[in-house]
DNA sequence: TGAAATGTTGGGGCG
DNA sequence: ACGCCCCAACATTTC
């Protein structure tokens, strides 16, 4: 029998339009689909509870569907540079077939493993897919990579065109004899004592069905109106598309291509349709930024910032982290999060705001805990992201941009619905009071049934006073 | 993908 | 009719 490929599947797991995958499914020879749970790799930013959540969920359905090609998937534990060479030994596999990844560690890995596996005669081969533009396709005049995002918009839809989505391999030949796998429980991704996931299983079908519906309903539904509802958190008017590209349950070139049909159809959805274009090269910039400047994650990238004078403040952090800041659109924003692993992308801008700018609390606390309860996180994206609200990042807001949490809560959740939702002991409070309880008076509060320092905070911090703090801190460090 | 302070303009009230 | 003031609305500048 000819020698098995293995596949070995990281954040890319889907079976349409996965080339590592699809390759060896035409390769004439048997598959091995494996996942390998490697937490020692990358350190710190091993995967965080919320995201460990969704992977019991994602690599459970992606087992059932290779079930349904006559495959399964195979799961092993342990460091990648060790298990990877071990199981081609055990297995005499002809090739490793896996998709790039991009994130500080992966390079040197890659490089490693390909040489471990080469000394037993195994091929190790990448493709990409992850991304619409590999970082090196993507270059200034002189070479380098850019760093701010308008051009990188512009040079990289003009170089590359991006491939159309290769559908799912029909079948996938099994091997003679299946290595030893894990089971998936004993993993114990799920939380137990206490079970929190209930609001994520309300909210989130994980796999790569549920991502294609959830693609296909934003299409039909949203994109029109993408570019003028996707700030409002009141709304349902944004993808959700993050958790699944996240983990690679469908592929940034499936979304572009499907979003450019969904335009075709009804040309009208032109002004959302660019927008959210735009969107997803964002994530696209994250992760070339990532790729050349590894060490995004965890210093600023405008080092005048390592001297900031950040806040050694737990008790703030912790008010943050609890939404409990008496601030009710970061209060609302932060419970989402908790109890769904999500938050609105606007209202992320807000939080990160709120602790960078009025908290001064280093953007790593932030990045650290969105690192562990967001079903998305994503070391790119959260990294370039919060670094971009700090003000030290690449293509950054500038420093003096604070946003008002009262002013972004009467924009963007103007009868307060959000608000509502999330911190039900304010739901009573009059429209024109429910982003700053603290104006309203004790008659109005005493007919909503709140008792302020009690029921809900006062505010940790006088915004005003606290943006003026900032201001001046971030001057010091100019001067 | 800000907010707040400061400057400008123009309509209306009024002497 | 006219100049003056007030001030809202909008624009610009500054942080």
């Amino acid at each position: 029998m000819t020698r098995p490929i293995i596949v070995w599947l990281r954040r890319d797991l889907r079976l349409a339009d996965n080339r590592a995958i699809i390759r060896a499914a035409s390769a004439g020879a048997p598959v091995i689909p494996l996942f390998i749970l490697d937490d020692a790799t990358p350190g710190k930013w091993r995967a965080g509870g919320a995201g460990r959540w969704w992977l019991h969920h994602s690599l459970d359905s992606l087992d059932k569907d290779l079930h349904a090609l006559g495959s399964r998937l195979v799961l092993a534990r342990g460091k990648s540079i060790e298990v990877l060479p071990k199981l081609a030994a055990e297995c005499d596999a002809a090739a490793v077939f896996a998709s790039r990844a991009y994130e500080p560690w992966a390079g040197e890995l890659e490089y490693e493993l390909r040489e471990r596996l080469a000394d037993s005669g195994t091929e190790f081969r990448r493709f990409a897919g992850t991304l619409l533009f590999e970082p090196e396709a993507v270059k200034t005049k002189d070479g380098g990579p850019f760093k701010v995002y308008t051009p990188f918009w512009r040079a990289a839809t003009a170089a590359v065109e991006i491939p159309a989505p290769e559908p799912p391999p029909q079948s996938l030949m099994a091997p003679r004899e299946w290595p030893a796998s894990d089971q998936l429980a004993s993993w114990s991704l799920l939380p137990e004592h206490p079970d929190w996931a209930a609001g994520m299983r309300e909210s989130w079908t994980p796999g790569e069905n549920g991502a294609k519906k959830r693609l296909s309903a934003f299409l039909s539904s949203s994109l029109a109106s993408y570019g003028e509802d996707r700030n409002r958190p009141d709304r349902e008017a944004t993808s959700r598309l993050s958790p699944h590209l996240a983990f690679g349950e469908i592929s940034p070139a499936t979304i572009w291509h499907a979003a450019a049909a969904a335009l075709r159809r009804q040309p009208k959805r032109r002004a959302g349709y660019d927008v959210f274009c735009k969107e997803l090269v964002w994530r696209e910039f994250s992760y070339h930024l990532l790729s050349h400047f590894p060490a995004f994650p965890e210093q600023p990238f405008r080092p005048e910032f390592t001297r900031f004078p950040w806040n050694d403040a737990p008790g703030l952090l912790r008010a943050w982290q609890r939404g409990k800041t008496g601030y009710p659109i970061v209060d609302a924003g932060m419970r989402e999060l908790w109890h769904t692993g999500f938050m609105h992308n606007r209202v992320r801008m807000i939080v990160a705001s709120f602790l960078v700018k009025d908290l001064a609390v280093p953007w790593q606390a932030g990045e650290a805990w969105f690192w562990n309860t967001l079903v998305d996180a994503d070391l790119a994206n959260n990294a370039v992201s919060w670094q971009w609200v700090a003000g030290c990042g690449a293509d950054a807001a500038p420093y003096f941009r604070v946003f008002n949490p009262v002013l972004q809560g009467a924009k963007f959740d103007p009868q307060g619905a959000y608000v509502r939702r999330w911190v039900p002991e304010l739901a009573r409070l009059p429209d024109d009071r429910i982003h700053k309880p603290w104006e309203a008076s004790p008659m109005e509060l005493r007919a909503a049934g709140i008792d302020l320092g009690r029921t809900y905070p006062h505010p940790v911090v006088d915004h005003s006073e606290a943006r003026d703090r900032a201001l001046a801190a971030f001057k010091a460090l100019k001067g």
